[in-house]
DNA sequence: CACCAGGCAAGTA
DNA sequence: TACTTGCATGGT
C-alpha cells in the first residue's frame, strides 16, 4: 500500500473514532498566534487561563500587547509557564509585526506562505511547530503541522523510522495529501487527540487504539 | 512523589 | 554535528 492510502485510512480511522475537533480554540487570528507560542511544552487548560488572564486585562490585541511592560505580560501569562521565556518570545513576535508590517496584522498573515514561514522561523522563539501552526491555523494556508505526537504515533506503529524529523514527517503528508486546510487542521487536531488519549510516551493503551493492526 | 504537557534556544564537546 | 540543559506552571 502506497504512503497517500495509508495516510487516509489512518485519518478515516481517526475520524471515524474520535469525530471532528474543533480545533483551533481561539476566536481570532491574532489569540491564536499568541496561543501558539504559549502552549510550547505546556499543557493547553494552562494555555487557556493564560489567555483569559490577557483577555480579561483587555491585552489580547496587537497593539495593547505592544504597549505592555514585558514584567507585566509575564505576570498574566504566568501559568502556562516558562513565562519569562514566553514573554519575550511574544514581544519579539510583535516587534516583527510592528517594524516589518506597521503592525498590520493581516498583511503579515496575508503573505504567500513560504514567505510567511521564513519570516516566522527568524523570530527568536519560534521554531518549526509553532510557526507550522501559525499557518494553518492563524493564517489559514495549507502547511501540515508536525509534533510530538505525531512523530510517536506513526513511529510505534512502524510507520516511520524512530529518527525520522520534522521535515521528512512533515513531506510524508504533503508529498502524499491535496493541500487542504480543512484536512490538516482536522488531521493534526485528531492526531493529537489520539496521542493524549492512546499514545502517551509512558503507560501507553494501544490496546485500545483506533489504529491497532495497520 | 514522579512524570508530563499541542518546544525552542543556548551551551558543550 | 549531536547531545544536554534551562525554562516553570499545573494536572494526573
Amino acid at each position: 500500500m502506497g504512503s497517500g492510502e495509508m495516510l487516509r485510512q489512518i485519518y478515516q480511522r481517526l475520524y471515524d473514532h474520535f469525530g471532528p475537533q474543533h480545533w483551533w480554540p481561539g476566536e481570532t487570528p491574532f489569540e491564536v498566534l499568541v496561543g501558539a507560542i504559549l502552549t510550547q511544552n505546556a499543557n493547553w487548560q494552562n494555555v487557556e487561563k493564560a489567555i483569559a488572564n490577557l483577555r480579561d486585562a483587555g491585552v489580547l490585541d496587537l497593539e495593547k500587547m505592544s504597549e505592555l511592560p514585558p514584567d507585566l505580560l509575564a505576570g498574566y501569562i504566568r501559568p502556562s509557564g516558562y513565562y519569562n521565556i514566553k514573554a519575550g518570545r511574544l514581544r519579539n513576535l510583535l516587534a516583527h509585526i510592528n517594524q516589518a508590517h506597521g503592525g498590520d496584522l493581516d498583511a503579515f498573515l496575508g503573505q504567500d506562505a513560504a514567505v510567511l514561514r521564513e519570516e516566522l522561523l527568524s523570530i527568536r522563539g519560534i521554531g518549526p511547530e509553532t510557526a507550522d501552526s501559525m499557518i494553518l491555523y492563524a493564517a489559514q494556508k495549507p502547511v501540515f503541522v508536525v509534533d510530538a505526537y505525531t512523530h510517536r504515533i506513526l513511529s510505534r506503529h512502524d510507520l516511520i523510522a524512530e529518527d525520522y524529523g520534522y521535515q521528512e514527517i512533515q513531506e510524508l503528508f504533503t508529498d502524499n495529501l491535496a493541500e487542504d486546510v480543512a484536512l490538516f487542521n482536522e488531521y493534526h487536531a485528531l492526531l493529537v487527540r489520539t496521542g493524549k488519549e492512546y499514545c502517551r510516551k509512558s503507560a501507553p493503551r494501544c490496546d485500545r487504539c483506533p489504529l491497532r493492526g495497520l
